[in-house]
RNA sequence: GGGCGAGUGGCGGAAUUGGCAGACGCAAAGGACUUAAAAUCCUUCGGUCGCAAGACUGUGAGGGUUCAAGUCCCUCCUCGCCCACCA
């Protein structure tokens, strides 16, 4: 046997696996699926490890999966859109589609480099015209169903650059590329109604029984409903009232003021009499124009200004000042806020610097309140007073009372609100899917019929950031026919956000090439959903929450059959260098290419694997791929030792050892994978068994296995690994006689009798310290077990002649002495 | 400010969910082989005391429950991630 050429080793299978198509399935021909996805990657420079380790353990899934009898789909596509590949055409003049397209050759090449296998026959790209298409279909689907609707937003606006930002590239509230003080512009935009799904994606998060808890809390909150009441407020000197939300009816009796957002509707109505009202339209214009991240900063510095307006508190005929603040947001419940100084953090705070009555009406019963002397709000339980007939009773049951009481006397209305905002997918940006609509002067807003998808992306533009889509300045792109009166029409010049496009490419891979449909129902309903997701949790909201959303937009219009994409999700951790993410800006990126080079793909893939559980965050080291390394010479040098061995004799006892250990190691590496995709400790527990291996013939000579054992223990060592370091595996197998590859075996099984002694090592606790080990027949009776304890010497020196106060005896596994 | 998670040798990390803490690997030290180095193999490796057998101590800090705590409960400290003026 030669040595360890794992470079003629690895390109040899991996060409093996291409040319047979491994992971090849018949979408038709199902006896038992398993759909293993990995989040497709955008196509941007070279991966590093830290994105290897994604594609890594989801090899490792679908080999096993193989290897266990499912027939796995496990397909490869390109997030390809986006702003990365627009910036460089800016900067470096190379057409976006080039560069992409150029990226993705490059990655194709790292990741068949590591041996990672997909069914590239299904391979889909996000930016070209087959795929687009369909995302076009989804807006025209959604804008169908009024789910897709047109309305102005702010935006984040950088003057000097002239281009709106995304909420990522504003840093500190500036623009990260020129640092001037980014605005909030006035645009109209696409949005879709995901708010109408509020709910359904909130209580089906109940239904996600395999996904992270983390994962879900933390949908759970993006969605944040809360419940509460909308109460109204009469308008002082008006036939108008105000409706505010909130959560803490409760509190009501201690309302002294009334706090608008910059942006409510009616605030140039209510103060266009009021005496200063330059004044104040001037703050308002302040803090309009301000963007929401500075805002934020501030959020100590609460600024407002009074409006010279009154309204009516309707529980008590209270009168009571209404005021603008820039601490009210202006998307979240109804943009008017009841201010309770007294408790709430943020009134309290609104209070104290503008001199506003605090009226304690919750008191806390272990230290009662006194207004003046409160240094914050307190906003937890207590019992009302100040508050009429509910004087006495508790905050908890209070919040009920006063909803009845409101919703009977017609002042307010129980309401629940949720955080979560319609999704605005309008990017004024050239690298991205148009948005198939027409504006006809005499039409109005004109969706592009289905037969004319997709619409074409022009692929000859100027690129200079104006703050508009650079889609204006291509006059044959927007200059079109109206489809319905047949007169001129004009095309949004706005594209989709890139997450619309991974909303559903999921759906695609069933039916990469059909062209009349997005896919074919029959064949997604068949695959779907997704037996095993694999990402970075930093998809953990957006991406997965937008997937869930459309797919239950298809499944109300039954394009689909279910209304959760994805079964299980598992979200790895990220890999860390110097205590940092890896980064290219950074500077901390560790290349898989010239590991590769000098270890192979293996023995990367293996260190990947071995570094920690794959769901944690992990540091790398360059060191400990060698040891990875060494592993898998180790294994290689099984070979040579099985050429050598002996026809017959060996050792009893050292066989007897061996093979324990081997069936001990079968059902942990199989727990471990089937689990939580422990690889740690799986890969450990195959090293023991090698260890174990020679340790055997450290001592008992290197004659001490026959040939016949040595042959069971590599071939189950071959399949053990085959997971985590297929070409290796491959060709292990292939050397005692494989005729087929190792992925078309069976898994190992092992065997419930060969897993124990029938001598048993058992710890003895005395007062619960461990003063010695006792070796004992298995399942022995409790008389017998003390007897054997107490003519033991070690115990005897400790415990003779005193008092046994209790024996606890764990059979098989501990026994503790107290006296 | 809110939510989630984590603190175990020089380092990455194990620990049948309350039962021998430190598996496995890295690094380090000593030895064998070698003219030499690399590779490989063997041995040691939490701390303190001891020639040794062994004793004591030890899982961020302090308390508690228990025959028994890294694991459960209470108080506190540190770090990471996500959300963040959500009424």
């Amino acid at each position: 046997m030669k040595m360890y050429d794992f470079a003629k080793i690895e390109k040899k299978w991996q060409k093996t696996w291409r040319d047979k198509g491994l992971f090849k399935i018949d979408e038709k021909d199902v006896k038992q699926k398993y759909y293993c996805l990995m989040m497709f990657p955008y196509p941007s420079a070279a991966l590093h490890v830290g994105h290897g380790r994604n594609y890594i353990i989801g090899d490792v899934v679908a080999r096993y999966k193989m290897m266990r009898g499912f027939d796995v789909l496990t397909p490869m596509g390109w997030d390809a859109f986006g702003l990365p590949a627009e910036n460089a055409a800016i900067k470096n003049g190379v057409p976006p589609k080039e560069s992409t397209l150029n990226n993705i050759a490059k990655m194709k090449k790292q990741l068949d480099s590591w041996g990672v296998e997909f069914d590239w026959g299904r391979e889909v790209t996000s930016c070209l015209p087959d795929y687009y298409k369909w995302t076009q279909w989804i807006f025209l689907k959604l804008f169908e169903k009024g789910l897709a609707y047109k309305k102005k937003a702010f935006v984040n606006w950088c003057p000097s650059c002239n281009t709106v930002l995304a909420n990522e590239q504003v840093v500190d509230g500036a623009c990260e590329r020129c640092d001037s003080t980014v605005e909030q512009k006035d645009l109209e935009q696409w949005f879709f109604r995901i708010t109408d799904y509020a709910d359904k994606l909130l209580i089906d998060i109940e239904k996600l029984d395999e996904w992270p808890e983390k994962v879900k809390i933390m949908q759970r909150n993006w969605i944040g409903r809360s419940e509460g009441v909308n109460i109204d407020f009469p308008i002082v000197d008006s036939d108008e009232k105000l409706t505010c939300f909130t959560t803490r009816a409760d509190t009501i009796y201690g309302c002294t003021y009334m706090v608008l957002s910059a942006e409510h509707f009616m605030v140039e109505e209510l103060i266009k009499d009021s005496p200063g009202k330059e004044e104040i339209m001037d703050f308002v214009r302040k803090v309009r124009s301000e963007s929401k991240v500075k805002r934020a900063q501030s959020s100590e510095d609460k600024k407002g200004i009074f409006t010279g307006r009154y309204v009516i508190n309707s529980i008590n005929g209270r009168k009571i000042p209404l005021w603008i603040a820039d601490y009210v947001l202006t998307e979240y419940g109804t943009g008017a806020v009841m201010a309770v100084p007294a408790h709430d953090q943020r009134d309290f705070e609104f209070a104290k610097k503008y001199d506003l009555p605090i009226e304690v009406v919750i008191n806390n019963p272990s230290n009662p309140l006194e207004a003046d002397k409160m240094r914050s709000a307190y906003e937890a339980e207590g019992v009302l007073l100040g508050s009429d007939q509910f004087d006495g009773i508790k905050s908890s049951d209070a919040m009920e009372n006063i909803a009845d009481h409101m919703e009977k006397e017609g002042i307010g209305k129980r309401a629940i609100h949720f955080r979560l905002r319609d999704w605005l997918i309008s990017r004024q940006r050239y690298w991205g899917a148009p948005i198939p609509i027409i504006y006809c002067d005499k039409c109005g807003t004109v969706p592009v019929p289905e037969n004319d998808l997709p619409v074409l992306l022009p692929e000859v533009i100027e690129f200079r950031p104006t703050g508009e889509s650079p889609l204006k300045d291509a006059p044959d792109f927007v200059k079109t026919k109206c489809p319905l009166c047949g007169g001129e029409g004009k095309r949004e010049i706005d594209t989709m956000d890139t997450f619309v496009d991974s909303s559903w490419y999921f759906l695609r891979y069933i039916s990469p090439k059909m062209e009349n449909k997005p896919f074919d129902k029959d064949d997604v309903d068949r695959w779907l959903p997704v037996d095993q997701y694999i990402g970075g949790v930093e998809h953990a909201i957006l991406h997965l929450l937008y997937s869930r959303f459309i797919t239950k937009v298809l499944y109300d219009m039954e394009y689909v059959s279910f209304d959760e994409p994805f079964k299980r999700l598992f979200t790895q951790g990220m890999i860390i260098k110097n205590g940092a993410k890896m980064s290219k800006s950074k500077g901390n990126v560790v290349s898989p290419d010239a590991l590769i080079a000098k270890y192979g793909a293996d023995t990367v893939r293996l260190y990947t694997l071995f570094i920690g559980p794959p769901e944690k965050d992990a540091e790398w080291s360059d060191r400990g791929v060698e040891g990875a390394n060494r592993f898998l010479k180790r294994i290689w040098n099984l070979v040579a030792i099985l050429e050598k061995a002996p026809e017959t004799g060996g050792s009893e006892e050292a066989e007897g050892t061996l093979l324990r250990k081997m069936h001990q190691t079968i059902k942990k590496v199989t727990e471990d994978i089937d689990g939580d995709f422990h690889f740690n400790t799986a890969i450990s527990a195959i090293m023991e068994l090698v260890n174990q291996f020679y340790s055997g013939m450290n001592d008992k000579g290197k004659d001490c296995y026959k040939r016949s054992c040595v042959e069971d223990v590599l071939k189950n060592v071959a399949l053990l690994i085959a997971p985590f370091v297929p070409h290796i595996a491959e060709e292990i197998n292939a050397f005692m006689g494989g005729k087929t590859s190792i992925f078309e075996s069976v898994w190992p099984v092992y065997n419930k009798d060969l897993l124990q002694t029938d001598i048993v090592t058992i710890p003895i606790q005395i007062n619960g310290k461990l003063r010695t080990t006792l070796e004992m027949p298995r399942d022995i009776s409790e008389e017998k077990v003390k007897e054997m304890v107490l003519s033991d010497e070690k115990v005897l020196e400790k415990v003779g002649g005193k008092d046994v106060r209790k024996w606890i005896i764990l059979p098989n596994r501990l026994i503790n002495i107290v006296m």
